[in-house]
This record gives C-alpha cells, sequence and structure tokens, in this order.
RNA sequence: GGGAGUUUAGCUCAGCUGGUUCAGAGCAUCUGCCUUACAAGCAGAGGGUCGGGGGUUCGAACCCCUCAACUCCCA
C-alpha cells in the first residue's frame, strides 16, 4: 500500500546516498562536451541561510539539467577561508578559553583558526547534500588548503614583479575593533543620531575691537588636537578678514592656519571647517592642496595616543564625550546640537569605521581590468538579467586601486621580506627572498634572520578572485587536463551584492592569467528577505532554519517553493506559503503516480479511440511545453521553466489528461493507453527532476523495471518534437464546453450525480462528435444533441453559452429563471455590440489599415465577423425566452 | 548632491521587439463538493481605469516628458 501523502524523509537520504554509492556526480575529462559551474564558496563560518538555499537550488537545477542533457557535468564545491569573520570568531572562541590572542605567537594562534576550521568548516557542505546538491564532492576545495594557498602566492610575486602592486600609504576605513582595514564594500552606512558641536577658536593675535574668535562646528570634537588648519570659503564675507590669519587650538593652544578652499559650503554649520588631515579622507585631500602636515591622534584600536597630548589612553567615543565637558569648562563650547549624519560601519563587527593613513599594499586596476570592462559591456560574459551591466560599468569605469593588505593573521601572508634597511624582497618564500637578495645584490653574507616578513595577510578576495582557475590547479598547472578541460566554466550563480568585488574580479584574473573570461554567463539571483521586506538576518531573528524547512516540507519542496517566486535579480519575498505550495506539489505528483501505479492492465482490451485522442492531445501540449522550457532556460527564467513545469503536471496531466484517460474504477486499462500513461510520467519525472530530484527519482525507480545502478540523474531530458497545432486548438474549444457546462451546474447549484442534456446549435456537428464520449466523462452530460435550430420552448428551458459561433444549450427544466437569462443575455448583447463597434472603428480607420501589419488586420477582421455572430445568436436567444 | 532600479488584483510577482478573445499566474477570498489518486484535494466565481498627469501613435502596461512614493549604489 502506497503512503496517501508524499514522505519525503523516507526517500531522500536514501536516493543522496544511491546517487554518491554510484558516483553520478563525479566529473573526470573525456570526449564530451564539459558543463562546468564552481560553486560561489561559502565562509567557512557559515551556515547554511536562505541565500544560499536559493543560490544552491538555482545552481543544482542547471548543473541536474545539463547533466541528463548527456554533458559532462562538473559542480565543484568549496568553502572560503573568510579571513575577518574566521578569525573573529577564532578570536571569541579563545576568549572563551580564558586566552587573549595577543599572547600567543601566530603560529600558535593559526593552530587554534585550523583547529576551528577543521571543527566547523566543512558544515555548510554536508548541509548543501541535505538540498540535494549534486556537487562532486571529491574535488572539494578551500581557499586555504596547500595548492590554492600557493597560487594566490604565485599570483602576488607575479603582479608584484609586473608592477601591478605597490605599497603606498592611503586612507583606508580601519576597522578599529577588528584591528584591520576593510574594503569600502564591507562598509555599511548607517545614519546615526550625533551631536554637532560648536567651538570657538581663538584668533592668534587678535587686536582689541575685532572678534577673538572663529567658530567652527564638528561632529568630532575629539580630534581638534590633530587639526592642521581651519578653512573658509574665500568667497564668504564673514572670514574675509580672517585670510591668512592663525587660530589657536583651545586645550592644547596650538596655532594652526586659516586657510581658504572653495570645498567649504558656507551655509552648513558656521561655514568654518576644522581640517584634520589624518582623520577624514575628505580633509587628507584638503591638506595635500594646501600641503598641510598630518598629525595621527588615533592608536590603532581607537584609544588617543601622546601625540594628542590630553585624553591620552581614552577610547575615541569616551573622549568625545569627555572632551565636550572640557571645551565647556574652558569657555570654548558655544553650543550642541542634534544632527543625523551617515557614518560607516564595519560588514563584520560593526564597529565605527576610522579613516586611517596606513601603509597597505594596493594593486592597480585601470589597465588590468580593462579586457574584464570590454567583455561584460560588449556581452562575451552575460549577466543576466542584463540590467546590472549598467552597474558594473559606473564601476569598471574608474576603478580604484585595491587594497589587498589586512592586517590579520588568518590568511594567506603577504611575501614581502624586508630587509633590515627597510628594502622590499617579493619572493615566494624566504628562502627564495634571500637567493634573490644574493644573486641581485650581492649580499652573500645575508642569511634569512636578516628578513622579515610582513606582518599582514591577504584580503579574502584576492584567493576569491582565483577561485574558477585554482579550483582546478589552473595557475600551478595552466597545462593540465583539468583546466583545459573544464575552464572557461559555463555558468556562474551568485547575489549582486558582489557583483563588483568578486564576480569583475575573477573576470579581471580570468582575462590576466588565461587569457579568457572564468564564465559566460552571470546569473544574479535576488536576496531573500521575509514578507515585510527586511533582509533575513541571525541578528533579527528573521530567517526560518532551512534545515527545519527540508525536514517539514522535503527538499522538493523547499526547492519548487523557493523558485516558485524568484525571478533573476528579483529579491525574493520569502513566506512559508511559497514552501508549502512546493510541498502540496511533491504530494500531487505523488498521488498522480498511486493512481497509475494502481492500474490493472488487460492486454486483451481493444485501443480506445476517445483515449487515443486524448493521448494525441497531451503529446501535444507536451512538446509544446518542452518546445516552451528549452526556450525560458536558454534566457536563464528559471522561475518561469517551473511554473510552466508546474502547470503542464498539475493542470494537464492530472487534472486533464488523467481525468479523460482514467478507467471507470476497479476496471482494468488497455495495454495501448497504460503504455503512453507510463511515457509521459517518465518524461514528465525527467523534466521536472532538475526542480525536484528526490521524488521524481523514487517515481522514476519505480515506474519500470530498472536495472542496478540506472538512475534518473542520467537519463535523458526531453527532446521536444513537432508540436500538432491542430489537435491543440480542437482540444481548448472542448474544455471550454467542459468547463462552461460545469459552470452551468455551479451557478445553478444542481448535484454533479444529475445527469444534464446537452444541445449544440451548429453547422457543423463533425467537430464535436468524436468528443462526444470525453465530454460525457468529463461532465456527466445525459445526452448530446445537434439542431441547426432550436425550438422556443427548449430554448427557454435552457441555459446557453457561446463557443466562437456555435451555441450550447444545456436544458434544466424547471430551474430557469426567465427574468435571468433575459437580463444576462441583454448584458452580453450590449457586450458584444460595443466590443463590435470598437472593431468596427479600427477597420474603418484608413491609418490602422495602412499601418498595420497584414494579421494584426485579419485578426481583427475575425473578430469582427466572431462578434456578429454572437450578436446574432444572442438576439435569437432573447426572441426565444419571449424578451 | 550624482546615478540606477522599482511602482500591474488583498499579497508576491510575470507580461521578452507597442497590436490575438478587450491585462496573466500563484497565494489569499467567496460558492459548492470528504465524487474510491490527492481536503497538502476537486469543480467554479469574484477581484485591476497597469503610481498621478501630459505627450508620441491608427493603437500604449510597454516609447518620451513630468510629478510622486519606495529601494539600492556612489559622494
Amino acid at each position: 500500500m502506497i503512503s496517501k501523502t508524499y514522505a519525503p524523509q523516507e526517500i531522500e537520504e536514501k536516493w543522496y546516498q544511491y546517487w554518491l554509492d554510484n558516483q553520478f556526480f563525479k566529473s573526470t575529462p573525456d570526449d564530451r562536451e564539459p558543463y562546468t559551474v564552481v560553486i560561489p564558496p561559502p565562509n567557512v563560518t557559515g551556515v547554511l541561510h536562505m541565500g544560499h538555499m536559493l543560490n544552491n537550488t538555482i545552481q543544482d537545477v542547471l548543473v541536474r539539467k545539463a547533466r541528463m542533457e548527456g554533458k559532462n557535468a562538473c559542480w565543484v564545491p568549496g568553502t572560503d577561508h573568510a579571513s575577518i569573520a574566521t578569525e573573529a570568531k577564532v578570536v571569541a572562541m579563545l576568549k572563551e578559553r580564558g586566552i587573549n590572542k595577543h599572547d600567543l605567537t601566530r603560529d600558535e594562534f593559526l593552530e587554534y583558526a585550523w583547529e576551528w576550521t577543521h571543527k566547523y568548516g566543512g558544515i555548510i557542505l554536508q548541509q548543501l547534500r541535505k538540498l540535494g546538491a549534486s556537487c562532486d564532492w571529491d574535488r572539494t576545495r578551500f581557499t586555504m588548503e596547500p595548492d590554492l594557498h600557493d597560487s594566490v602566492i604565485d599570483v602576488f610575486v607575479d603582479l608584484y614583479n609586473k608592477g601591478q602592486i605597490y605599497r603606498g600609504v592611503r586612507m583606508v576605513n580601519w576597522d578599529p575593533q577588528g584591528g584591520t582595514a576593510v574594503s569600502d564594500e564591507e562598509v555599511i552606512t548607517k545614519e546615526l543620531q550625533q551631536k554637532l558641536v560648536y567651538i570657538n577658536y581663538k584668533i592668534a593675535g587678535a587686536q582689541g575691537q575685532e572678534a577673538d574668535y572663529i567658530t567652527i562646528a564638528t561632529v568630532r570634537p575629539e580630534t581638534i588636537m590633530a587639526d592642521a588648519a581651519i578653512a573658509v570659503n574665500p568667497n564668504d564675507e564673514r572670514y574675509k578678514h580672517l585670510h591668512g590669519r592663525k587660530a589657536i587650538i583651545p586645550l592644547i593652544n596650538r596655532e594652526i592656519p586659516i586657510i581658504t578652499d572653495e570645498y567649504v559650503t558656507m551655509d552648513f554649520g558656521t561655514g568654518g571647517l576644522k581640517v584634520t588631515p589624518a582623520h577624514d579622507p575628505n580633509d587628507y585631500a584638503l591638506g595635500i592642496t594646501h600641503n598641510l602636515p598630518v598629525l595621527d591622534i588615533l592608536n590603532d584600536d581607537g584609544t588617543l595616543n601622546e601625540k594628542a597630548q590630553i585624553l591620552v589612553g581614552q577610547d575615541r567615543f569616551v573622549a568625545r564625550k569627555t572632551i565636550i565637558k572640557l571645551l565647556e569648562e574652558s569657555g570654548n563650547l558655544v553650543k550642541t546640537e542634534e544632527y543625523k549624519s551617515n557614518v560607516g560601519t564595519s560588514e563584520r563587527t560593526g564597529a565605527v569605521i576610522e579613516p586611517k593613513l596606513s601603509l597597505q599594499w594596493f594593486l592597480k586596476m585601470d589597465e588590468l581590468s580593462k579586457p574584464a570592462f570590454k567583455n561584460v559591456m560588449n556581452d562575451t560574459v552575460q549577466l543576466h538579467p542584463a540590467k546590472f551591466k549598467n552597474m558594473y560599468r559606473s564601476w569598471m569605469e574608474n576603478p580604484h586601486d585595491w587594497c589587498i593588505s589586512r592586517q590579520l593573521w588568518w590568511g594567506q601572508r603577504i611575501p614581502a621580506f624586508y630587509m633590515q634597511d627597510g628594502t622590499i624582497i617579493v619572493a615566494k618564500n624566504k628562502h627564495e627572498a634571500l637567493e634573490k637578495v644574493q644573486h641581485e645584490k650581492l649580499l652573500f653574507a645575508m642569511t634569512e634572520a636578516d628578513l622579515t616578513q610582513d606582518e599582514d595577510v591577504l584580503d579574502t578576495w584576492f584567493s576569491a578572485w582565483l577561485w574558477p582557475m585554482s579550483v582546478f590547479n589552473g595557475l600551478k598547472e595552466p597545462d593540465s587536463g583539468d583546466i583545459n578541460y573544464y575552464y572557461p566554466t559555463n555558468d556562474l550563480v551568485t547575489a549582486p551584492e558582489i557583483l563588483f568585488f568578486w564576480v569583475a574580479r575573477m573576470i579581471i584574473a580570468g582575462y590576466e592569467y588565461r587569457g579568457e573570461a572564468p564564465f559566460k554567463n552571470v546569473y544574479l539571483t535576488g536576496i531573500v528577505r521575509d514578507k515585510l521586506g527586511r533582509k533575513m538576518s541571525k541578528s533579527l531573528g528573521n530567517s526560518p532554519d532551512p534545515l527545519d524547512l527540508i525536514e517539514k516540507y522535503g527538499a522538493d519542496g523547499v526547492r519548487t517553493g523557493m523558485l516558485f517566486s524568484s525571478a533573476a535579480g528579483n529579491d525574493l519575498m520569502f513566506d512559508e506559503k511559497l514552501v508549502e505550495q512546493g510541498r502540496n506539489f511533491s504530494n500531487k505528483v505523488w498521488n498522480a503516480f498511486r493512481l497509475v501505479k494502481g492500474w490493472t492492465v488487460d492486454s486483451s482490451l481493444p485501443r480506445v479511440t476517445q483515449n487515443e485522442l486524448s493521448i494525441g492531445w497531451f503529446d501535444a501540449k507536451l512538446n509544446q511545453t518542452l518546445t516552451d522550457v528549452e526556450d525560458l532556460f536558454s534566457k536563464f527564467r528559471i522561475s518561469e521553466a517551473l511554473q510552466a513545469i508546474y502547470k503542464l503536471i498539475w493542470d494537464d496531466f492530472c487534472s486533464q489528461y488523467l481525468e479523460l484517460i482514467k478507467p471507470a474504477f476497479e476496471q482494468p486499462i488497455d495495454q495501448t493507453t497504460f503504455e503512453a500513461t507510463i511515457n509521459f510520467f517518465e518524461k514528465l519525472m525527467s523534466l521536472a527532476h532538475p526542480f525536484m530530484p528526490f521524488i521524481t527519482e523514487e517515481i522514476w525507480q519505480d515506474i519500470r523495471e530498472r536495472e542496478s545502478s540506472a538512475s534518473i540523474c542520467i537519463a535523458p531530458f526531453p527532446k521536444p518534437e513537432v508540436v500538432d497545432q491542430q489537435i491543440l486548438a480542437s482540444f481548448e474549444e472542448f474544455f471550454e464546453i467542459i468547463s462552461n457546462v460545469r459552470n452551468v451546474r455551479n451557478t445553478k447549484q444542481i448535484s454533479p450525480k444529475t445527469a444534464l442534456p446537452l444541445t449544440i446549435k451548429t453547422t457543423l456537428p463533425d467537430r464535436f462528435q468524436p468528443f462526444e464520449s470525453l465530454i460525457r466523462k468529463m461532465v456527466n452530460v445525459s445526452t448530446i444533441a445537434y439542431v441547426s435550430d432550436l425550438p422556443d420552448t427548449e430554448s427557454s428551458a435552457s441555459i446557453s453559452f457561446l463557443i466562437k459561433s456555435d451555441e450550447f444549450f444545456v436544458n434544466i427544466a424547471g430551474q430557469i429563471d426567465t427574468e435571468q437569462e433575459i437580463t444576462n443575455t441583454r448584458k452580453d448583447l450590449d457586450y458584444n455590440d460595443g466590443f463590435r463597434d470598437s472593431v468596427l472603428k479600427k477597420l474603418s480607420n484608413e491609418k490602422f489599415v495602412a499601418n498595420a501589419k497584414p494579421d494584426v488586420i485579419e485578426r481583427e477582421r475575425q473578430k469582427l465577423a466572431d462578434a456578429e455572430a454572437k450578436i446574432q445568436s444572442l438576439k435569437q436567444r432573447l426572441t426565444d425566452l419571449g424578451a
């Protein structure tokens, strides 16, 4: 006995293990066409969230389809070492054990980091299996494993030797909590309520009558000790008398010049701007223009250093409060105002970003990025949806140099070695650095002990940008079989948020090292949000646990549910209702299977003509959908492809086809119909398999005898054949009859058990005769009669409906409300009159006839003819009803 | 301040180059059904002057202008 509802839990684990045991996901180069996808490596710190679910479901759909199409499908999984996030986790873990990071040596710390990685790093990949992901797990890579690590180092050395990497002072986004620089992309701007503080600076050497002070407004009073000047707009009348004078910083009494610059906004604050080059990017730029000194008063952890002279050791935010008090006491504080402004915070630690001057490593982007820019704009690499090309352009037209150093330990340590005099030697390792020194500088007395390696590691993206090459060892062995076979990969599925700092950079690296983009298509998914449109996040607690969802609704249900409403590039408003719909779909498929499975075949039964008609129709419908699905896939409209399949299975196959051919209760079915139905079912399962891998495998295995180690995973994906348009049109008309008769029954509240007589007024009874038994089966009619003219009495005892120019009468004698019928018919007539008139107006418009395409005009003529026939029938109907 | 995107049924979204039966789907709602595959279901129904205004066109949800609201990116 097959269960009445589909129970995914029992089935999913069994088939996933079966797939693994039979190595269906394993790929090695052969003479087939490759289809390659590299996973966007999730952070080792990550656990599966809804975004991963969506992203990986789409990848799996693409990969499974390609595999069924006979391509050598290879989906490479792996994880990313995520230096900042992981280091933060490890530091936290150490803290719990009572260990302070700074008490450890670098090597000791790294041991803990590896311990953490080995313990938690693989979790997310295990979770992907529950989703059904058909990755080649033997190829699992990690950005810190030796081969990938070495590739990163090699690339650094190579780019340095090519003159693309330099070391320079830059204003960077400093995360005082993480103790590292973060990229612009990792800074989240937040609007914060702040205090705008008005401070009086005494004018040096002020004479009797003139104002003794200049007032400036700032949100960062704690940085006044780092001021290098006060700037005013040269056109500002209020301050013209101060040009060339000097002001005195309160509390520390240091003199600074008053300078003029058009940059200063006259109507913001007081029009006076304190210039602090070390602690603000705009001020830094001003400082360069005006040749101002740079005075950095902050330590890396955000506390004030001795250069501040006062408040040394205090945290910047504590100092901000303290200094307001001090200024008040000294009489320099004018007032404070509430003020909202945007403040950058670190994506990883949440700390307020401190603009900071520091010595960092940079990669020049102008030359390197050119091919990547051009080849996206000319569609060599296609973005789906294409609207993201705009965003890509705005970023790539003027790329900033990439700050690639991070002040962390977890990651690839920068292979730069300093001699005692500060000379930089870049080499793969200390040994090679020493050789280089000895050979190039002829300093043969040098030893490794005389070289110190740079303390910093490389930005995680500096390893991620090599991912499509490094997973195939494409940088270490550029001529190996793997990289030559799999590269360039086909499709990349990722989020638009990382279009710039990952996707663009992979394309850059691809052109630099392989002369070719790393993929042909980039499918950009949306962000998964909750019902209220908020991004799902752990802190909000608004994200369901994907594994719970899988447990509750089945992996197939979750997969289809997520895809129902997720057009490419659009955010997905997640609602558990979607997943429920997916679960219901699984159940529908399951029950169709139960029905078919329950039939007994009687091979002695003759072929049934009416069934052959239905088979012909469904065959046409199937082929039409296959054509549509191919087209949708080619445009990466994955969600629409799923919807087309959903409708084909639910509406066309279950609601129509199965009802049409279903034998009466406990009656056997003939061989021909059974065979055709099993064939259809098999094709439908193959068609749905990329979306719902588990249930389709279960049914596919059971619907026919299978050889051991056969699988739907490697069964052929159905290909569209010629569509019989004629039969589709006839059935459309047939379904319209069915639906109209049912509607009559419904509106008149007539029991389905009451058989109703149907009369068809038509000049072509032949069109309907073949469908008679099908009509009877679908709507319980007692008789079907054809007339060329219907007696008034019978007409007035019937409800009628029109399909094209044929009129159908359902006799429900005794239950007819003549008045109501007349009102309805009049309404119908009025509408058709109006419709005819509008069509007539169009056709009598010379410009329309002259400009519109012939087929458009032909359609209008047809509409006119249909409307006129309808009007004729409706008028007759009114007469019959005695109106 | 600069740029981009969005605005279509109660909700979430389709609607690809302007032209089929006068705008589609799913969910939700309403009506009637436990009809022996499925109530996680079946059969039906209602619901939108396509954000507002203007324009181009024989014809606009779709093209142009303008206004508004929301979202995102950059400064």
